[in-house]
DNA sequence: ATTACTGTATTAAATGCTTAGTACAATAAT
DNA sequence: ATTATTGTACTAAGCATTTAATACAGTAAT
């Protein structure tokens, strides 16, 4: 999955969103070694500071942990990446009817427009 | 509908979608003068060179136009007003299923889960 | 005519994001 | 021991966003 930064928003808000994707998702998993911070930053195109930050953002959720000098790793406990995962759903569905709500669709509206959606 | 203005992006792009959902959902209609600069500004908390930027931002896409000194209008085409509707309506669709595409879902899958939100 | 209100323009300052360049200390690999 | 790699820290600059404070010209209301 290619990083796809845009400028609706702080890249380094994006690189959070894009990692915590990545854990989510199983790409990274429980105990996994994170590249280091400049590869990642080479890879996703961005000044390193800047991964740098998006980086020790992630640090004070606890999902990822830096081993000081031998590297930064993701979190071995499994129920912080399952809720992760729970929670990034949630949030979709959440700020998906909030502005489809703003629109002034009903819930039952909103569904037959995505069940109108998937069928086409 | 309150502002609610936040800090995840630009205030000026935040206020542009406002003032579209505003004229989407028919607040607004054809032809219908918008408060003024200052009085928008007040109304949205922000200041007015802000309010100003967002308002001659929205201009070029045709859906206002100013009366140098009378006022700022809405468009009198219903069609264009139609248009954004439509257009704002899937904007928010496909932003939603790319979402959870990133987070490993189908589009069946995603159906499931918004039934699943709907009947909870 | 005068007053109030309209959009618009301009300049300045503060702040946050991003890039750039450099440096240091600790670990791993050789 | 030496070298490469790790996270981290720091300063400086450029840029966009936002606020602030004025100002001007045209219209409407009185």
């Amino acid at each position: 999955m290619p990083w796809n930064l845009n400028s609706d928003g702080p890249i380094f808000v994006q690189i959070i969103e894009h990692i915590q994707n990545d854990i989510a998702t199983g790409k990274y998993k429980a105990g996994d070694k994170l590249p280091s911070v400049r590869d990642l930053a080479a890879e996703a195109g961005v000044n390193p500071n800047t991964m740098q930050k998006a980086l020790s953002d992630l640090e004070q959720t606890g999902l990822v942990h830096s081993e000081r000098t031998s590297g930064r790793f993701i979190t071995e406990n499994e129920n912080m990446i399952k809720d992760l995962k729970t929670s990034l759903i949630n949030t979709q569905i959440e700020e998906f009817f909030k502005n489809m709500k703003k629109l002034g669709f009903s819930e039952e509206e909103i569904l037959q427009l995505v069940k109108k959606y998937v069928s086409k």
